[in-house]
RNA sequence: UGUCCUGUGGUGUAAUUGGCAACACGUCUGACUCUGGAUCAGAAGAGUCCAGGUUCGACCCCUGGCAGGACAACCA
């Protein structure tokens, strides 16, 4: 239902061709593997805000379920209550479902199969396949040695089966410390694969878990607990990132020898953007160390950072689609996610004329204490929205960009002699420029065309170019964030020698000014957006009050003017 | 000096699974335009990491290199 709702997918989707993993599921489907049944979850740890990364993922995980006809989960990884907190889960579902995303009632966490999973455990233990080892957890790390060197057994492997039951139950009892006992599983320490060298099953945390309280003082790890839960709940395709890939064979260990469901899993390469950094531990320390103003700072790559600086779930929807998904490492153009935002809001954003850093225009042949109103568009791609009244009077407020006192040659705006169109109104021409004593403009004075108001038979003049304007005494003064990226480096981690991506923050990433808008933003509300004509896109950010108005600027248009400029 | 994964225009992803490389973003032209936006038309840009081999024919298969990544938490 809302797989084809945005440009460029819907039509070509039967002609496009498959991803390895939809390759791999059409083939399971064709062969009748799980009855042709797909099932698929999205996993997160609750212990930080999802990411633009993790948004790869949801798309990627329920995307598939959608176009195969099947169903999707949605499941906290919930095996740590040291990192762990409920806030985090709060913002994860809302961010799931305002992507769009409604796993019905199929909300589960890992925690709900702790007893499921400690009986598979003694099943473990029965089997002689798993055993309570007593070294500490610097001995056990020494005991793995390294991917080159085999590790060495632990002297509490072969306890029996009696031993290690009765120890596992104290542990569970509670009889022991932190870090004093753990349960490993009984592989291979010689494996080549350090996964497979006695993996640890089960520590003890005295810790109180944010849905089981103190119900539990051992807990699951990770290799543990998230295959067997994708096994429970039946799922078909556990579809991970590249770094889980050396888990697989241990994945597929615990399925066989518990001989449960078998969930396969299936990795791909996380999201790389270009100035951005992904990493959940780097983007906690900018909002502890105060760098940006919150987990949802629109400099932020965060799902609530992106949706506050007025991205939509459309646009970041199309941007997973367009991105791919595949095996090799990769890092995405952000100038791909600004495209993905300005196709979407091109079509729904309302138009509004708002000038940021103004230069006052006397219009000298229009009377004076008068004023009018004149048409504009609400949405040029929507012309059944109609239109909107603009005021207009003799003094009007213009970018200062959009003049130049000696333009060089490609500059088509106005200058000393030139005319514009001040869109929806009339063509004016520069008569002459005012300065204060430091040289600089205070003032530009023009003449006005009354036959060239928009609309008016005559009024088609050629000019070189149309410019937007506010009204100065009808202007209403807003707050305005201009945003930037919130690193200088496309790479942000590569920095000299003992410095680290903290060094590489852009310190203009983020500009606040006033400016001045004409009209048309009636009683916008929180995260409205509208597009500035010429400027960019704006939203409405939730600190902005019907007195004081502050809008964030999501991307600027694409500008020929600049790139020329940039070039030069 | 182990195991596994990966290597296609600037970036990302394709190539219906052996038939001389397509699409998107970006870049650059031009048209149109009361947004230097949008739209439309077009262009440049890779011969598929390297070397052998199999084959009438290889991005695709084989061998050997090279390069990058992952793995040594009681994190996920």
């Amino acid at each position: 239902m809302i797989q084809n709702d945005f440009p460029g997918k819907g039509k070509n989707e039967e002609e496009r061709s498959l991803n390895f993993i939809e390759q791999i599921i059409t083939e399971d489907i064709r062969s009748g593997k799980n009855e042709s049944r797909v099932h698929t979850r999205f996993p997160p740890e609750p212990n930080g805000y999802l990411h633009i990364g993790h948004a790869k993922s949801i798309c990627l995980n329920y995307g598939l379920a959608e176009k195969f006809n099947g169903l999707y989960n949605l499941r906290f990884d919930d095996t740590n209550p040291l990192t762990e907190e409920i806030e985090y889960v709060d913002s994860i579902m809302e961010d799931v479902r305002w992507l769009g995303y409604d796993w019905e009632d199929r909300l589960y966490y890992a925690s709900d199969y702790f007893e499921q999973l400690y009986g598979w455990a003694e099943k473990l233990i029965g089997k002689g396949k798993a055993y309570v080892c007593e070294l500490s957890a610097e001995e056990i790390s020494a005991h793995r040695g390294t991917p080159t060197r085999p590790g060495t057994e632990s002297p509490y492997r072969n306890r029996s089966v009696e031993e290690n039951l009765s120890l596992f139950r104290q542990m569970r009892n509670g009889d022991f410390k932190e870090g004093e006992k753990v349960l490993r599983a009984k592989i291979d320490m010689s494996s080549p694969n350090m996964h497979m060298r006695d993996p640890v099953l089960y520590r003890i945390i005295h810790a109180t878990h944010h849905r089981t309280g103190d119900k539990w003082c051992i807990y699951p790890t990770y290799d543990y607990a998230h295959g067997q839960s994708d096994s429970i709940e039946g799922i078909t395709h556990s579809i991970c990132t590249l770094e889980f890939e050396v888990h697989r064979p241990l994945y597929d260990w615990f399925i066989s020898e518990l001989e449960i469901f078998p969930s396969r899993q299936i990795e791909f390469a996380r999201l790389n953007l270009s100035y951005t950094i992904m990493s959940k531990r780097k983007l906690l320390q900018l909002v502890r160390e105060g760098h940006v103003a919150g987990w949802n700072d629109p400099r932020m790559p965060t799902i609530s950072g992106l949706r506050r600086r007025g991205y939509t779930p459309e646009s970041i929807r199309y941007f997973a689609d367009r991105i791919g998904v595949a095996k090799r490492d990769n890092v995405i153009d952000v100038a791909l996610l600004e495209h993905s935002v300005r196709e979407d809001l091109n079509k729904k954003a309302t138009r509004v004329m708002a000038v940021l850093n103004p230069v006052r225009v006397v219009l000298t042949n229009y009377p004076e204490g008068e004023s009018e109103e004149v048409d504009a568009v609400v949405n040029p791609e929507m012309p059944e929205l109609g239109k909107r009244k603009v005021p207009f009077s003799r003094e009007i407020l213009i970018e200062r960009d959009d003049f130049m006192e000696d333009p060089p040659r490609k500059f088509f705006r106005l200058a000393p002699g030139r005319e514009v169109r001040l869109k929806y109104a009339y063509i004016i021409k520069c008569e002459e420029v005012v300065k204060n004593s430091r040289g600089e403009i205070t003032e530009i004075r023009c003449t006005y065309d009354p036959l060239t108001r928009s609309g008016l038979p005559d009024a088609n003049r050629k000019v070189k170019s149309t410019i937007h304007w506010v009204s100065a005494p009808h202007g209403r003064e807003v707050e305005v964030r201009l945003f930037d990226r919130l690193f200088l480096k496309e790479d942000p981690d590569e920095v000299e020698e003992g410095k680290d991506f903290k060094s590489n923050l852009n310190p203009d990433s983020l500009k606040v000014t006033k400016g001045y808008i004409s009209s048309g933003i009636g009683n916008a509300v929180t995260l409205d957006k509208f597009q500035f004509e010429r400027l960019g896109y704006f939203c409405v950010d939730p600190d902005s009050t019907p007195q004081k108005p502050v809008f964030n600027r999501t991307v600027t248009l694409r500008d020929a003017w600049a790139r020329i400029g940039k070039n030069q």
